[in-house]
DNA sequence: ACCACTGTATGGTCAGACCGTACCGAATAC
DNA sequence: GTATTCGGTACGGTCTGACCATACAGTGGT
């Protein structure tokens, strides 16, 4: 079984290549947030390959949230580049929870992970807390199961932000819109809030004070409250 | 100022309808993993629009793992529905760390928290460490710091793993994928691994054993030793 | 100074064509 | 009968060239 001497000429797709070309000019020329990518016409031409390519490849960028495009003409349209790790992240989960390679525990186990670890950080920096105050007394006004999701969702990031952990950030975003729908449920499973309120603010007191073990307990408790199902040991 | 009656006629562009009717069909018709999506030519037929824009659909799916297109004939030929998440992870983050929208440190301080979370889960399951065990002789048998790092990624990966999580698995493969560039600069200024390998070794006797809250600490302690400048305290 | 009109560069979409690949099946050879 | 060969065909991959909607940049009139 020597080797026959023979190879195959070419496995890359062509919006590969220029997937590979235009992340090789991001890293050289340094681009960032904000700055354009050329026209597609241009892409197409300097590249020498046809818009289709160069679109297929802008549908990719666009995917992973790093793009993003615009119509028409100054200074806001054309490709130009972003960072929205959570968009990307968002349509990930969702699909494959649809596909069913993933299981809804899965999602709720990493978003137990991703809170402690947050909620115990914030506290370690004490961070400040006024993002989670304000989402607390959006709980307090809500009306409707989906309102208070709303402001709860919103609670649980802005402790992930205050982790000052962009990518964590991201993922615990993603987790709670693709749970979004289960959240709304569990909430009116479980009709009284007040325990998922007096949970908020211990959690909030924690952070504040800086008690970074006692904020990881209380987040842990809390997730056990919200869903008793799951974690009801 | 009233309503004119006016509207705008569209605002999603076509392969984003196209995507939503496949993510329908996906869920309506139950369709997993293994599973084939109808032609190019067949489905741009059917939802009346151009290939074009069911070709940038199939894009998309492509870059969030949920599909795998193969050219030619047969039963392995067209769009099979798959689910890589890992790989549009690692795409997201090498492309976001590329953008400077993410740095170093976070993707680190994300492994750590995974690596803990999984030693941790993989403990009280008292999960098989064999793939463990192989991949410590892995690391013993390298001779160069590629190969070392190749073992070593692929020993914690099968923490992960063996969490029973897929989610933190693919999470966990993406992450170290992305940093492994700097996984060999790390270990090339460190020079001696014989402290990686007790390391190691404490942490496969800790989940073997059982004893989860002794896996945390060594997985802890081994990430010092092993990025000394990023987290000697 | 303001405003309406036109030019133009941009992405979005489409139709049609051609290529390479790989299976399928019929004709052929043994 | 079985094995081999070879054309047909259903795929994705690519390219071309066209047309549309959008929204800014001038331009010119008021």
């Amino acid at each position: 079984m020597a080797d026959d001497g023979w190879r195959p000429v070419k496995r890359t797709r062509t919006f590969e290549d220029v997937l590979a070309q235009i992340e090789r000019r991001i890293a050289e020329d340094g681009l960032t947030v904000g700055d354009r990518l050329p026209a597609e016409r241009h892409l197409a031409g300097q590249l020498g390959v046809s818009r289709s390519s160069v679109r297929e490849a802008m549908r990719v960028l666009e995917t992973l949230g790093v793009v993003s495009s615009q119509a028409g003409r100054g200074p806001d349209a054309g490709a130009v580049l972003t960072s929205r790790p959570d968009t990307a992240l968002t349509d990930l989960l969702r699909l494959h929870l649809g596909l069913a390679s993933l299981e809804l525990r899965e999602v709720i186990d990493a978003r137990h992970m991703i809170e402690q670890w947050a909620a115990s950080h914030a506290a370690t920096a004490r961070a400040d807390t006024s993002a989670l105050a304000s989402a607390l007394s959006g709980m307090d006004r809500a009306r409707t199961a989906e309102e208070f999701v709303e402001h709860d969702t919103a609670f649980h990031c802005a402790i992930a932000d205050a982790s000052g952990n962009r990518l964590i950030a991201a993922i615990m975003r993603s987790l709670r819109h693709s749970m979004r729908k289960y959240a709304v449920e569990a909430v009116e499973r479980l009709g009284d809030t007040s325990i998922l309120r007096a949970d908020h603010q211990r959690i909030l007191d924690a952070i504040d004070r800086g008690e970074a073990a006692e904020a990881t307990r209380a987040v842990s408790d809390h997730l056990a409250h919200a869903y008793p199902s799951l974690f009801g040991h």
